[in-house]
Parts: C-alpha cells; structure tokens; sequence
DNA sequence: TCTTTTAGATGATGATTGTCATCTAAATAG
DNA sequence: CTATTTAGATGACAATCATCATCTAAAAGA
C-alpha cells in the first residue's frame, strides 16, 4: 500500500528476479505465472509493472541471473582452473542437481521453451552458454573451446534425460555412460 | 453431428493423435490446447472425450506415437544395421531436424516437460529412449548399449542447445563440435 | 513544511484453459 | 424394421492467465 524507499525497492526487483529465475527453472516458463512469482517475492500481482515491462522481459533477465548463479564456481575475472572445471562437471552430473532443478543449469531445462520463445531469451541463454564454454576450455588441458561445447551438449542431455526418465535403472544408465564418456573427453 | 461409423472412429482417434505429435513438439504440451489439436484433426473440440480420457493421456500415447515415426529408420524386428544407424545419426544432427521439431525427436522438446509430468510420459520416454539405444548399439561395431545411451545424451544435448541459442556462429560451432565428438565415439 | 512522485495493493479486463452435460443424427444390434 | 447406442457438435463451467487503471500512503524534492 505504501510506497518503499529507493533502497527497498531494489531489494525487491532481486526479489522478484530470483523468485522468477527459480520457479522457471523448476516449473518451466510457461508453467510459472506472474502472480507465482510475485507471491514467492512476498508481494502481489499488481506491483509487478513498476519492476519489468512484461514477462517476457523478466524470464530474459531471470535466465542470465541463473547463468550466474550456475557459473559461480569459475571466478569472474581469472581464467579457469583444472580444479574448477572439475567441480563444475561433478556438481552438473550429481544427484542434487538432478532433483533440484530450481537451484541449477538454466540449460536442460528451458532450451525448448526458449527455442520457441523471445529472441532475448536465446541471446541470454547463448551469453551463458559461451561463457561456460571459455571457462571449461580454459580449465581443461588442451581443451579447444570447440571440444568443450560437445562437453557441455553432453552434460545438458544427460541431464535433461536423467530427468525426463525418472528414477530408476534407465537413469542410472545415462549417467554411468555419461561420466565415462566425460572422463575420456576430459583425459582423466 | 452424425455419428460415423466404427471404421471412421479409428481414423479420427489416430488424426487426433498425430495431430497432438505433432503439435506438442512444436508448441510444447503446456503450450498446446486441446481445441488446437482438434481443430488440426478436422473436429470440433467437444468429441475430444470420446477418443481419450483426458489430455494426459493423449500425451502419453503421442509421445509414444513420435518415437515410433522417429525410429522407423530402424526395422522393428530385425536387429539394427550400421547403414541405419548412419542415417539415424545423421538425420539427428540436420538442419532439418533442428528447424522442424514437430517432425523430430520427442526427446530435446519434451523432456521438460516430461520429468514434471504424468508418470506415463515418463514410461513411454523410456521405451522409447531404450529402443534407440538398443538400435544404435547393435548398429555400431562394438558399441555397448552403455555407449549408445552416451552417444543419445550427447544428440540430445546438441539439438537442445542448437535450437535454444537460435540462428548463428553459436549454433554452428555446436553442431561441428558435436559431429567430431560422435565420429570419435563411432570410430569411424 | 509543502508539493510531487511513486511502490505496491486492489480489483477488473478479456482471453484461454480442460472438462463435461446435452443434443443430434446416423450407425449398429436385435 | 425397430430400438439402442454413440461420434461428434454446441455451448457452458470454473479456473487461470497477463496486463492495466485506479487508489493509497509514504518517500523524495523543493
């Protein structure tokens, strides 16, 4: 009802952005309302349009935000490391990240819907991707940056088949193959 | 209005159903309507309920009903042979394919949406994924069905990504990436 | 202090959704 | 030939959706 300092409005456009890019990645774009998010935000619907133009401009913006939250394991500024390119491949192929969408890769899980949707959601997706692509590049010896793309299409459907399978013996299978297969990529 | 004959209704449930193939893989399943797949199949949306339950289960059914189309590259009861797996693979990795989901693979648009799904989605994905794989392993010299389900994720993944990041040097550089990759793991 | 601006709440908009009850005419069963 | 069944059309249902106009009280600017 009443109006919120400069500050505390700041506050709740992060708000609002990470509500938005946790629900997305959990329920899909499609699948995440405004009011959704807004709620998760611990606002209502309507204060939504003095933060974003329209949705469609808040999942572009969500999308890179879990880039980058997905990507904290490289450093910012420093190339990548051998022990960082690790971790990011081991963390991508765990059972956590398997089970909690919400908190992990925006890839697997909104390709398709970005496929089909604004054209900025796919130059945000295609930012985090190349981003993510130099970084393993650069942490895995004589690793092009060309190899590390078939690295990370690997990744991405692994787990969107992991996922989509369900528990069971089937996805067991996926990610034993996979991670033989990354080991042989990574020359481990 | 009328009512059509036994032979007609058979006709009308599979124009339903590969009218649902085919949209669910272009639209997404959330993103198609019942009326539009009705419409697509020449009827009205209210006689939906005579030919299926509910949409779930034409889901399910239709997920099904594209793997079938996609796989017929493969004879359904001869073991794979290594011309066909060729084909499937390069196939796969088309522009065609990548431009025009409604005639592809369920498995980079649906998966999603799938692992959030009726459980039956997720059976008929993995009959589906277990068929190829079985295809493919017996079609590549020395390629264990462990490797084949390594080979699908990578597919997977490329075609995801590809589609995802839209039109561009992004989009080609993944594709070439991925070709590599596979003539290695295909020994050819 | 007084005026202007605005963050967020409320509530309505028109569109779309999946599902179902009802109706009809034609295909079946007897 | 008659009686029953039913494929599909029509139209309605309650929910849900993204977006916006309006209102408020408090913050910012003077």
């Amino acid at each position: 009802m009443a109006r919120k300092s400069t500050a505390e409005k700041a506050d709740s456009r992060l708000r609002i952005l990470t509500a938005a890019a946790d629900l997305i990645r959990q329920n899909g774009i499609e699948g995440t309302s405004v009011s959704e998010i807004m709620d998760r935000a611990g606002m209502t619907h309507g204060g939504f349009y003095r933060h974003f133009e329209s949705k469609g401009q808040l999942v572009a913006e969500a999308i890179s935000e879990a880039f980058r939250a997905g990507l904290d394991v490289f450093d910012d500024d420093a190339p990548g490391t051998a022990e960082q390119a690790d971790t990011y491949v081991d963390q991508y192929l765990s059972e956590e990240h398997i089970t909690e969408p919400q908190k992990g890769c925006p890839m697997p899980v909104l390709s398709p819907e970005v496929a089909r949707g604004d054209e900025a959601w796919g130059e945000a997706l295609s930012k985090g991707l190349s981003t993510a692509s130099t970084k393993l590049a650069q942490g895995i010896d004589d690793m092009a940056q060309r190899e590390a793309l078939a690295l990370l299409s690997l990744l991405v459907g692994t787990i969107s088949l992991a996922r989509g399978v369900g528990e069971g013996q089937l996805r067991n299978a996926i990610l034993k193959a996979s991670e033989e297969q990354i080991r042989l990529m990574m020359k481990k």
